[in-house]
RNA sequence: CGGGGUGUGGUGUAAUGGUUAACAUAUCCGCUUUGGGAGCGGACGAUUCCCGGUUCGAGUCCGGGCACCCCGACCA
């Protein structure tokens, strides 16, 4: 992609609605932008970097043997009536009539709709246990809406639902959703911690978040360096010494990017999703959910990953690998004619490349560079022509490098 | 919903109640430039959030709305 095509356009000021450094960076960088209180677009930038964190979670959620669906977002009010949740969810839902006033849900959530969807198939142990995933836009009746993407009224989510015969099975694939969630969080950079939790509205026994440690967090939780013990305040209130090993405790905030619940039966038992075991019995199937906030995640990594230049984002969720700069070609002459091979040539090899051939300064394509945090930089000018050679540098370290044109494909980025 | 704050070109700001609302930046054109937001010249761009009131006169004062941000409860 040449940047003078691409739809974007960086800001030199900082957007004074803006208030936490995701929310400023992603504005100014032009990856999102506000429509409104707590609805945000994603433009091609953001966009990007949205599909890469989709990419990740797909590919471990179908590791992990889940089948991937598509629920509608309208929700029949009486599957919300059946669960007593119409009146009692928290955050409230979206509410609206059709025309000939019946009312109807935005999809906060999928519980309702799933166990409806299983209730009518499964029948018997033989179809257990089943994994069923979406990603798709939620929409919750929110307080306040705060933070930029932290905490949005429409968000991206991924939601995966599990269904067993029993508790033991439950417990097996919880903890290698956990894995698997440990998996994701570190594939976008980032290093999360899980906590005990309280499940709130969705309910069930026993919950756990995945928190990562950062000042903009809403959330606080309380760790324990020694035995790895960690629980939301919110949950076990204000404990000093942890529960397991009596070591003093350390307070943190966090952001909250997932969440997993130990459902139990009480879909379930509410919703009659039962099947026959082997001795003929009939049972209420156990059940477990699974939620990532995609946009919110997107956020946090910013939040955690930046400088004072802007954005760093790591290799896998970056909109584009490389972020090629020519120096000195405003015209046509030998650095454009080079850079515009280069581009052609990583394009070739399937590396994505965000090429700055605008008429700019070489200070104003650097500090866009930087802003958008592309991992890996690459200029050519006069000067590294003379050596035949390209300057590559990373976003999240000081020194450059020379390399040979010809060798460029070989690096090892 | 309670409390606090802010509304002026796309963005950031300025303007004792007094001409045609100013500056920077962004954008467009021309020339000149190219290693950390370059220079010169020209141009486009604003019913000063909305409605009402006070006044000879309102961006500015008053009343009422609306929007957005922050704090609280909640959440991926």
């Amino acid at each position: 992609m040449k940047l003078s095509q691409l739809f974007a356009k960086t800001k030199k000021e900082t957007p004074k609605e803006t208030e936490v450094i995701s929310h400023r960076y992603l504005t100014r960088a032009d990856f999102i932008e506000q429509s409104f209180s707590g609805v945000y677009r994603f433009l091609p930038l953001g966009f990007r970097v949205l599909k890469k964190i989709e990419k990740i979670i797909r590919e471990e959620m179908l590791n992990l043997g889940a089948q991937e669906m598509y629920l509608p977002v309208l929700q029949n009010k009486n599957l919300w009536l059946e669960t007593d949740r119409w009146q009692t969810i928290d955050p409230p839902l979206f509410k609206l009539k059709d025309r000939h006033k019946k009312e109807i849900a935005l999809g906060s959530t999928h519980e309702e709709e799933i166990t409806d969807i299983v209730r009518h198939r499964v029948k018997s142990w033989q179809d257990l246990p089943l994994y069923l995933f979406q990603i798709q836009d939620k929409f919750r009746n929110e307080m306040r809406a705060s933070g930029g993407l932290l905490r949005t009224r429409e968000f991206l989510m991924k939601d995966l639902y599990s269904f067993h015969n029993s508790e033991k099975d439950l417990i097996n694939f919880y903890n290698k959703v956990k894995k698997s969630y440990f998996r994701i969080f570190k594939r976008c950079g980032l290093k999360a911690v899980c906590v005990e939790a309280s499940p709130g509205t969705i309910g069930g026994k026993l919950s756990h978040e995945f928190m990562l440690i950062s000042e903009a967090g809403e959330d606080k939780i309380l760790i324990c360096k020694r035995c790895g013990f960690g629980a939301n305040i919110e949950k076990v209130g204000k404990i000093k010494k942890c529960p397991k090993c009596r070591s003093n405790l350390e307070k943190k905030n966090c952001i909250e990017v997932g969440h997993i619940f130990n459902l139990g039966i009480k879909y379930s038992k509410i919703m009659g999703a039962r099947y026959l075991d082997k001795n003929g019995k009939s049972k209420p199937i156990i059940m477990g959910c699974y939620g990532i906030g995609l946009s919110r995640l997107m956020a946090a990594v910013v939040e955690i990953n930046h400088d004072k230049k802007g954005i760093i984002w790591s290799k896998e969720i970056s909109p584009f690998d490389i972020h090629l700069i020519e120096i000195g070609g405003g015209q046509e002459n030998k650095i454009k004619n080079e850079t515009e091979k280069l581009y052609k040539n990583l394009g070739r090899e399937g590396i994505e490349v965000l090429y700055d051939d605008r008429d700019k300064s070489a200070g104003e394509k650097f500090v866009d560079a930087d802003l958008m945090g592309i991992p890996i930089r690459i200029v050519i000018s006069e000067k590294t022509l003379e050596k035949n050679c390209v300057e590559v540098k990373k976003r999240d370290q000081e020194k450059v490098r020379l390399v040979k044109i010809d060798q460029i494909s070989n690096y090892k980025f």
